[in-house]
DNA sequence: TGCTTGCTTGGAGTGCACTTCAACGTTCTA
DNA sequence: TAGAACGTTGAAGTGCACTCCAAGCAAGCA
């Protein structure tokens, strides 16, 4: 599986500011540390890098993988998306389009418009399950409360 | 697997009267015509029967399924239930629940409850993940326009 | 020097919710 | 009466997103 390169700052920025563990410089975590932070498990960490999903991912004289902040913002946002429901092929082709260069901007736009699209509609359908379930939970506290009064 | 015998119409009944294809008496559906009223396969309405997710369904002389309107109004609280995202598992222990009978309607607001805490969660989790599209797909549309500008 | 802990790999396994298959019976239309 | 269309069953298969396994290497420590 291809792996992308590091993505610039611009493509992984996300809503406002993240603290990281570690200060630019000292950023070389192990998987396990990784894993404390994401709560990802290690198995998919790795996965993750075999289809595609992640940059590629600096290796210690040992070979060991030592993630950098910029994995760990990648992460969180990769997070997100997989929050979205968007499935792991959509999210593989964007970290490809990531890959390719700024030249693909506006086909990432559409992705995540489309995403954005498929959430709100999401919601809306989530809205509509909630009045059905307020429904029946009022029936069935109403049947709690005159039973209580028989 | 068991099945739920007919559930009783305050079992059934969503939220707001619903029109039947047929008057109830003369409600004798075949599998192709829910597969035509529900969206579901034909596969899927047996396969939802072999784990105990409907009730006994009514049988022609030859052996054929014939779905009443309440199992109908049955098959349309499940898609309600399939879109908050609740485990199948879950459904059929409800389905379970109401088999058994009135004495488990405390148990069902909670089964519900519990569902409609886990869909208001779910809705906060997406707007959440919404205002990170947002960020994004603002981010790429300046850099279109910047470089309309340019 | 051995032991434990952590990391590596490819490949196989898991759980969910269907989905398809094979083989056959029944019903409808020409 | 022929043939298409629809229905039946149990069992096996699919796609997704992980999840686990076996076998082995490397580092830290009593």
């Amino acid at each position: 599986m291809e792996t992308t390169p590091a993505p610039s700052k611009a493509d992984v920025c996300a809503s406002g500011p993240t603290a990281h563990p570690r200060p630019d410089g000292q950023d070389h975590y192990t998987i396990s540390e990784v894993v404390a932070v994401t709560g990802l498990t290690a198995h998919t960490l790795r996965w993750y890098e075999r289809i595609g999903l992640m940059p590629h991912i600096d290796r210690s004289h040992t070979g060991q993988r030592r993630y950098s902040n910029r994995d760990l913002d990648w992460l969180a946002f990769v997070g997100k998306l997989r929050l979205t429901g968007m499935p792991v092929a959509h999210m593989v082709r964007y970290a490809e389009l990531v890959r390719v260069g700024e030249d693909t901007f506006e086909e990432r736009r559409e992705l995540l418009e489309s995403t954005r699209r498929d959430v709100l509609s999401r919601i809306a359908e989530l809205q509509d399950t909630l009045s059905v379930l307020d429904f029946k939970i009022d029936f069935y506290a109403g049947a709690r409360r005159a039973s209580e009064r028989a």
